[in-house]
DNA sequence: AACCTTTGCAACCGCCTCCAC
DNA sequence: CGTGGAGGCGGTTGCAAAGGT
């Protein structure tokens, strides 16, 4: 544990960055809590006053050497929702199909998406083509009708809310709360349904669909079996999800 | 140019799961 | 088998930059 009374939050300054990084490289990338317990200590020099979380997540989502920065490629963006339309918002999941992103960029870049989504509805424009395409998955069509702009990530009653709030102010009487919590609902059956079928049902899905993703092998190895991304026991189940070709990786293996 | 709104993203919080004891 | 700690995950928040008026 770190000294309580001194634990920082807030943003990181580059030299907590290069700190961290150090001790990451010294400890390994798995004890958290140990890192931020020695990085505490007043013999550490500089003393990096974070939690293990903390220290955690701005390695996981910020100093990973594995990190792809940038926008997000087409073919990135089309996986991620033909993932999110399969297995719901498990963003850790769909992040380890999509080497070098974290499951928190993949958040935020569902939420910015479906934030789009929802206001092309509200101006009762059509959806963008690529977008209709990527959308118009399993679920979709199993519920007999487009998929709510509702069921994004964040999809909790108070963000549901929030999105009502910003959506609906001028049009309120376009989008009902019946329609709101109807679509709420739906969404939420999706999202079981396609979490029990999905292994069966998403063969032939992925097959048809995401088929021009190049299949590729892992190459990064970056701390062995303790680096993100590694195929864990689920990915096996799914080989027929593409990797993405990360040649970022290269410099991973020793 | 100034102000307001929107967008993108880093970071935190709280809950859950796993595992060692 | 129960418990506690550590790590992992999803949801949420806050802020800076970009864009619009």
């Amino acid at each position: 544990m770190v000294q309580s009374d001194e634990v920082r939050k807030g943003p990181w300054t580059e030299q907590e960055d290069f700190k961290l990084v150090s001790f990451v490289g010294l400890f390994g990338d798995r004890r958290w809590d140990f890192i931020a317990k020695v990085s505490g200590l007043k013999v550490a020099g500089d003393r990096l006053n974070r939690t293990g979380k903390s220290c955690r997540l701005r390695w996981v989502n910020y100093l990973h050497p594995g990190l792809k920065r940038g926008k997000m490629t087409p073919h990135e963006e089309r996986l991620v929702l033909e993932l999110q339309s399969k297995w719901g918002n498990r963003w850790s999941r769909i992040a380890r199909k999509l080497p070098g992103r974290t499951d928190n960029e993949i958040k935020n870049y569902w939420r910015t998406h479906m934030r789009k989504k929802a206001q092309d509805k509200k101006k009762g424009s059509s959806v963008p083509s690529t977008e209709h395409h990527a959308m118009n998955s399993q679920a979709s069509k199993e519920a007999g009708e487009e998929i709510s702009f509702y069921d994004t990530g964040g999809s909790t009653i108070s963000n549901q809310k929030k999105q009502i709030k910003q959506v609906g102010e001028e049009h309120e009487q376009e989008i009902s709360m019946d329609d709101i919590w109807k679509d709420i609902d739906l969404s939420e059956e999706n999202s079981l349904h396609n979490e029990d079928t999905g292994c069966n049902n998403n063969n032939n899905n992925n097959n048809n669909n995401i088929s021009y993703l190049p299949k590729t092998s892992q190459s990064w190895e970056y701390n062995s079996t303790d680096s993100l991304w590694v195929m864990d026991a689920e990915s096996m189940l799914f080989p027929e999800v593409p990797m993405i070709d990360d040649p970022y990786f290269s410099c991973y293996t020793n």
